[in-house]
Formats: C-alpha cells, sequence, structure tokens
DNA sequence: TATGCGTGGAG
DNA sequence: TCTCCAAGCAT
C-alpha cells in the first residue's frame, strides 16, 4: 500500500523538516568535549557511554568528570569491572550520591559478562533488562553507542521540547507526549529494511538501525542545547538554532515550561550520632544493603525522626561494658536529602583500649577512614565528631533544648 | 502513579 | 539563605 517517504514527508511534516538539520549543524560547531564523548571518526566504546550515563542520572556533569576518571583508570571495561568487588565499588563512588546506582553497575556489569559474552547488548529492549537502565539510559545508549533510531528524553530535552512545543500539560503526566514530539526531532525516519514506510505522525518510531541518521548525536545536540542556551533560567534564546520556531518563545513566556506540579518539602527529620574513639580507632558500622545510603559506612546514629529531641537521640546510643561519658559537640550537623532535611547533634565518647565492639559494629583505624565507603554526610559528622570545636555538656544542651525549642 | 533515593552548584 | 534542579531508576 504505502505512500511514497516524500509524499509523507510532505503532508504531514511541513515545519518540522529542518529541526534534525539545524540541530547537527549546531552540534557540529558546538558540541561539548566530555571524557565519555568519542570524538568524530573515533570509535565509540559502550562501556564508556553506559558507565557515564549511570553516573550522570541526576547528576551534574561536573560532579561526573572526576568519578568517571577514576573508574576509567581503575577498571577500562567491563570485565574488569564485572570482576570487581561491590565494596570497591561502593568506596570509590562514595560522595557521587544516590548509591544503588552503584550497586546497580556492579550488577550490571557481572550481568553483561554472564548473560551476553562481555558485549553490551545493541537493542534497546535487551539494555531495558539490565540492572540499573531504565528507559531513558537504553535509549541513550542505543542511539549514542550503536547509532539505534531512537530518542531518550532526559531533563533537558524534556524542557527543549515543552517549550518548542509549549507543552502546557504539567509533568510528569505531560512525559509520553513529550517523548512523541521528541522523537519527532530524529527527522522522517527512512524506510525500513522491510520495505515499508515508517515514518508519521501516529506511528511509533522504529528503533531499528539506520546508518544515515545521526540519532545518538540528535539527542546528545538536544542534552547540550539544553545545557548551554536552553537553560532552565534566562535561556539564551538569540543563540537558540530553533528559536524562530520554538512556540514557547513566540509566546514570550518559555521560562515557564516545563510546567511541573510542586512536590511538597519533606518534613526535617532530627537524630544524633555517636562518634566514639579509642586510641586512633572509630566505632563504625555498615548500613543495610538496601534504603537511604544502602550498604555505606557510617558511625552508630539514632533513629531520625521528625520532632525528636536530643534525650530520645541519646537514649539510642551504643552500648558497652562499662558505660562512657558522652560529650555533645557543640552545634550540629545538618544535610539535605532529597526528600527530607535531616539534622544530627554529635556525641562523642572515649573509650578504654581493648573495648569490646557492639555487635554489628567495627573499629577503623582513623588513617584508613578515607578508604571506607562513607557518604558525605557520615564525613561531616566525623569531621565535626573529631574536631576541635568546643564541646558542650549534655545537661547544659538539655536546658537550651527546654528553654529553646525547635520550631 | 507516587515515592524513596544524595549531593553540590547556580541564581 | 533559599529554591531549584542535574544525561532517572526501582518498587
Amino acid at each position: 500500500m504505502a505512500l511514497s517517504v516524500e509524499n509523507n514527508e510532505r503532508r504531514e511534516a511541513p515545519a518540522p523538516t529542518g529541526r534534525p538539520t539545524r540541530l547537527l549543524a549546531w552540534y557540529d560547531r558546538n558540541r561539548r568535549r566530555l571524557p565519555w564523548r568519542a570524538l568524530p571518526g573515533e570509535a565509540i566504546d559502550p562501556y564508556r557511554i553506559w558507565l557515564s550515563e549511570i553516573m550522570l542520572q541526576q547528576t551534574t556533569v561536573k560532579a561526573v568528570g572526576p568519578y568517571f576518571e577514576k573508574f576509567l583508570a581503575r577498571w577500562p571495561d567491563v570485565e574488569a569491572m564485572g570482576r570487581a568487588s561491590l565494596d570497591d565499588i561502593l568506596r570509590m563512588w562514595a560522595g557521587l550520591g544516590y548509591y544503588s546506582r552503584a550497586r546497580n553497575l556492579h550488577a550490571c556489569a557481572v550481568a553483561v559478562l554472564r548473560d551476553h559474552g562481555g558485549r553490551f547488548p545493541d537493542t534497546e529492549e535487551d539494555l531495558r533488562a539490565l540492572p540499573g537502565i531504565g528507559p531513558y539510559t537504553a535509549a541513550a545508549i542505543a542511539a549514542i553507542a550503536f547509532n539505534r533510531r531512537t530518542m531518550p528524553v532526559d531533563g533537558n530535552i524534556e524542557r527543549v521540547v515543552t517549550r518548542l512545543f509549549a507543552v502546557d500539560e504539567p509533568l510528569p503526566k505531560a512525559k509520553r507526549r513529550i517523548q512523541t514530539l521528541a522523537a519527532t526531532l530524529l527527522g522522517p525516519s527512512r524506510v525500513g529494511r522491510d520495505g515499508k514506510n515508517c515514518a508519521g505522525r501516529d506511528m511509533k518510531i522504529r528503533a531499528g538501525r539506520d546508518s544515515k541518521s545521526r540519532a545518538g548525536d540528535i539527542a546528545q545536540a538536544l542534552m547540550d542545547l539544553g545545557a548551554a542556551i536552553c537553560t532552565p533560567k534566562k535561556p539564551a534564546c538569540v543563540l537558540c538554532p530553533l528559536n524562530d520556531d520554538c512556540a514557547a518563545r513566540a509566546r514570550g513566556d518559555q521560562e515557564t515550561f516545563p510546567r511541573k506540579v510542586p512536590k511538597k518539602a519533606g518534613e526535617l527529620r532530627r537524630g544524633a550520632a555517636f562518634v566514639v574513639r579509642r586510641g586512633n580507632d572509630v566505632l563504625v558500622r555498615t548500613r543495610p544493603a538496601k534504603g537511604l545510603l544502602g550498604g555505606m559506612t557510617e558511625v552508630p546514629t539514632s533513629t531520625w525522626l521528625a520532632a525528636q529531641d536530643d534525650v530520645a537521640a541519646l537514649k539510642q546510643a551504643p552500648c558497652f561494658e562499662s558505660a562512657p561519658r558522652w560529650q555533645r559537640k557543640a552545634g550540629t550537623v545538618t544535610h539535605v536529602f532529597t526528600h527530607f532535611p535531616l539534622e544530627l547533634a554529635v556525641y562523642t565518647a572515649t573509650v578504654t583500649a581493648r573495648t569490646a565492639m557492639p555487635d554489628g559494629m567495627r573499629w577503623v583505624p582513623i588513617a584508613r577512614l578515607k578508604d571506607e565507603a562513607l557518604p558525605n554526610l557520615m564525613r561531616k559528622v566525623i569531621a565535626h565528631g573529631l574536631g576541635e570545636n568546643k564541646e558542650i555538656s549534655v545537661a547544659a544542651n538539655r536546658r537550651k533544648q527546654q528553654k529553646d525549642p525547635p520550631a
């Protein structure tokens, strides 16, 4: 049956046909040089693309840079990473956040070795089945590493697309529509190997190889555009290669996109952290494998609860054969997680040599703390606890807290 | 579909 | 100081 491709293009895609061309031209002149990005003509290493995409999930390019270099130097390919221990990976990941990514990174490397002979699968579907690879990352790897004709949609592309088409519907409800609109930026698809025409507004873009398309470059062009030009605030529209048919710009309200439903702020939680010294050792433990800071090292802490006072928190201090004298450090350590802010009081104590560690805990020499999988929160706590800051008596603090209750 | 999950930088 | 948010995923 099949209309010709040319007819279809003229009829169904009048305005947008120039966008892919303009995007690519802009990209060829303005692309960022990034450690994981191959130069034109250079071979693309799927392992690097995968590693970078996992690290870049909800994380800035700037933060990822040094971590990517460290990981690549230590584990130059997926086989090396698959042989590494999870603990080594967690230690190397410490500070980057979202630690389930590190656990999935390891699991994914193992799966690639076990199930795919050490080569990353090259289809979106097979990539999607691997740990830590969701819809975005599967599409990104497929497009960037394997030139599959598919469009990953990240936060940058969401912003560019909602502005370009003035998508009034708020996120996350608008996701499906944004995905569809974003895919049009790949341009009309070529005729597939089966001879069928796969262009058309209402048809899914076929995720097949297309040596003539530059799907990965278009996606990266949109990301670079979102990072450099189409920024959340004060977008530099005059420099944008798509400015002449940007619907939001025509309306003058481009900064209001993407629309979002506001999410409620988390409630402040309070607790206590206990920094116990035994000579040059500090008492630590490993957090449960899953959940908040899963599998990471911490000093013992109380529960973290909204409206928990110092007295209740102090009662949860670790127990020793003979009770130590707890000293409360002046001030608190505050930390902001994605879903709640945390305020920890820090208590210190010194125990005698050869004091046994409580169940599930261990002594670590202070000089070796840097080798532990310590999240930044715990680095702050330990720095506070071991610092030269003044201590205040526990009794004095109780009086202060009663007199001066938290808002 | 909604929520849990880190951290640091920009404005 | 405060708010937003950055190449999202798992459940």
